[in-house]
DNA sequence: CAGTGGTCTAGACCACTAT
DNA sequence: TAGTGGTCTAGACCACTGC
């Protein structure tokens, strides 16, 4: 059988049905925690065969944005879930619980992206910016001083401090449909600054782990900046 | 036609298959560079169709076991590439170059394990270990004080200082067919010691981004603990 | 019981590599 | 040209879920 789509196609048949099934995600067919339908149903409706679109979904699963469940079908992942926040939350107790962290937000502003945050969530100089800064705790203890920076065009009428809640992530996908999909880290050691040890209740010039992320959304465009610097006695990253 | 095996299986097919060939490589009827049998071939081979077969490589491509290259076979992965190396090593300049460390060692010694060592190693208290210390640069500038540690009984006739090579992993699969597939890594930050400040080249009390490493052959056993203690001005440590 | 994903087979054609 | 992995199809049976 003609395995060729009417026009000429550059790229593999899955990986077209994976960009459409994307679309649907992101366009917001389907939302976290919805059973999608099943394979057979969606090769009917896309015109593949059920190995091509499992190719597509094995792909999506292993991504994070999908999650099947033998014998009840095949879901969006949610961010509500334990596994999607440890996906991107990895300091944990030396112990190796996983502990959900707290938050308690210090202040939320306007600002203006300066060229080091342009650079990082690839826009313009002087782009409107939200920043967010919060302390985070683990079993009541304060760990981590935080800066979480967005572009302000994606989030409008982000919320004022005391109404931000602690999942932001299950907020953006919410408020705005923006799905958070992949996240780059760099991680470096640094002494707490003044601010820093106050709020962490350390000395200065105390050792923290400083990680510099950018959150990308579905699409892979960059929507967060975030700037966690913790605290790590008794605590540790985890890489991998 | 019957897909299953003479005798009761619990694990699926494509499992088993993976099993086998793990235990080829374990063995060493292919070593890191070989090209391993068409998939056709093995398919023959195991009794199975290539589609299996098929499912049992991509596995272990996924897990950097193996490589393919289109047209040319399916070849075991070298710890002397490129992508081998760096899928282990992971600091990197701010710039985003890949720069090879070099390194220079420092001592070899024989020692016990004590009880944090053993049970990281999975080991009893008291078993014989080596333990290698060395400074490792980057660009010729000193960025790691790094503590490696290994079972001795895996190791026999380990060499002395002057003759331990850069790229212990290549060392540990060409001497004692020794092939590392996994490692888990815990990272803190902490202040340098004296006796690390000095090695790097930095004050005392600078803080380190620590790497705990511990890392395991095919066969998922625990062979070498690594402690790296890295600078991190111009450098960074890259998750995921 | 019907419906789902999970595994397995068999066979086709394509793109790339080497000779 | 022959051989390899890469993609795609079609259809089978199994294991698990929920009614």
């Amino acid at each position: 059988m003609n395995t060729q789509p009417t026009e000429i196609s550059l790229k593999p048949l899955y990986q077209q049905v994976r960009e459409r099934l994307l679309l649907r995600l992101i366009d917001g067919d389907w939302i976290a925690g919805d059973v999608i339908p099943s394979e057979i149903q969606l090769a009917r409706e896309l015109g593949v065969s059920q190995g091509t679109v499992r190719k597509a979904l094995d792909e999506m699963v292993r991504d994070n944005i999908l999650r099947r469940k033998q014998g009840r079908g095949t879901f969006v992942a949610s961010s509500e879930d334990a596994e999607f926040v440890f996906q991107f939350f990895r300091l944990q107790p030396d112990t190796g619980d996983r502990v959900m962290p707290a938050s308690v937000v210090i202040s939320v502003r306007r600002e203006k992206a300066n060229a080091s945050v342009a650079q990082l969530l690839e826009i313009t100089r002087g782009t409107e910016i939200v920043k967010i800064e919060r302390v985070r705790s683990l079993n009541d203890r304060p760990v981590i001083a935080e800066t979480v920076i967005l572009v302000r065009a994606l989030f409008e009428g982000f919320p004022s401090a005391p109404e931000v809640p602690n999942n932001l992530y299950n907020l953006y996908a919410k408020r705005w449909g923006i799905r958070i999909g992949r996240a780059d880290e760099r991680l470096k050691a640094g002494g707490a600054s003044p601010i820093e040890a106050e709020r962490l209740g350390c000395a200065p010039n105390t050792p923290l782990l400083r990680v510099e992320r950018v959150a990308r959304d579905l699409s892979n465009r960059a929507v967060e900046l975030r700037l966690s610097n913790c605290l790590t006695d008794g605590l540790h990253y985890t890489s991998g």
